[in-house]
DNA sequence: GTCTATAGGCTGATAGAC
DNA sequence: GTCTATCAGCCTATAGAC
């Protein structure tokens, strides 16, 4: 079933699937409602993707890409600074905010596509690469506390400045690391 | 339809539910396979529940109802010491653990039953308490990374004892706070 | 690329016997 | 309290016409 590169109604079907599952969560999220906002019917879903489970991991994968390249670079480089590697990661979070936003809104995603255990892998490689390969229990706490909060914090409406927000966001979570 | 207060049947279906909802999440988790884990059948489940939305609701109550109470007390009392506010904040989530550790792995529960507002009122509130009635952006923005990390902290498997992961927890989301 | 029609399975929920 | 039998409604997915 060979299938343009690109093309603009996959293009609106993923924009349809993101903003339905951002409603009402990935399970509630059905190939009727997304045809029925694209304009057009089921089946046709089902020339541009093989299946929905297809279509959802589409949807996450240019996170998943970006941050196993970020972690990738970090450690080819023996990056240890906290500070570069907070911002780094608040950065790759924020540019994929939609998809940041729909995963913590509802993590079954993740289960449903076998992610899981990679997003648990980000946190402890960032750890490591921060505290070194052995962390004492207060660094793991302090890691987890540090990068779940700035997750928390890019999907959060503060009406206010991106850059601001980022600022006040680096520097809450680098005060939570106590260097 | 007047039942019992207490039913060693319907606790049963509570836990085989929240085992069932904390493998899968809130969607997969069926009442049929509720039931066959139980050892009864599907339709057995509306003697003891209304509906499936009851059975839920009901799972979630106990935390609910502490983390009001806990509110309501420490605005009453003008309680204003973070360190106080965090902890007993931490002992209310870890005493909850199974319930908290299954509506962050499944945030969707929240939406369904129309608590995410309740939950949203419960970290402004505490921020409120902490920082006054009109916390700056910097503020919002470390009580947020604080309490949110703070509750990753409660389901983390840290292979620790709990006493020392409520210290470390405690202390690092202190140090966000910026006190 | 999109359609109509349909298969087959799962769901929550109810009726009524025991 | 629990059962069997059954309902309508939804789902993903496929076949085949245009």
């Amino acid at each position: 079933m060979p299938r343009p590169r690109t093309s603009e109604t996959a293009d609106r079907i993923r924009a349809a699937a993101m903003a339905l599952i951002a409603e009402k969560g990935v399970a509630q999220a059905s190939l009727r409602e997304i045809a029925e906002r694209v304009g057009i019917t089921k089946p046709a879903l089902y020339y541009h993707f093989a299946s929905r489970e297809e279509l959802l991991r589409g949807l996450v994968q240019p996170l998943v890409d970006d941050m196993e390249e970020l972690l990738a670079a970090a450690e080819a480089a023996h990056e240890e600074d906290p500070q570069r590697l907070l911002a780094d990661y608040f950065d790759v979070t924020y540019r994929h905010r939609a998809i940041t936003s729909m995963v913590m809104t509802d993590p079954s995603v993740l289960a449903h596509l076998n992610l899981a255990a990679a997003v648990d892998g980000w946190r402890r490689r960032l750890t490591a690469l921060m505290y070194g390969p052995e962390p004492t229990l207060a660094q793991r706490v302090r890691a987890t506390v540090a990068i779940g909060g700035l997750g928390d914090c890019t999907i959060l409406d503060l009406d206010a400045a991106p850059t601001e927000v980022r600022r006040a966001t680096l520097e809450a979570a680098y005060a939570t690391l106590g260097f």
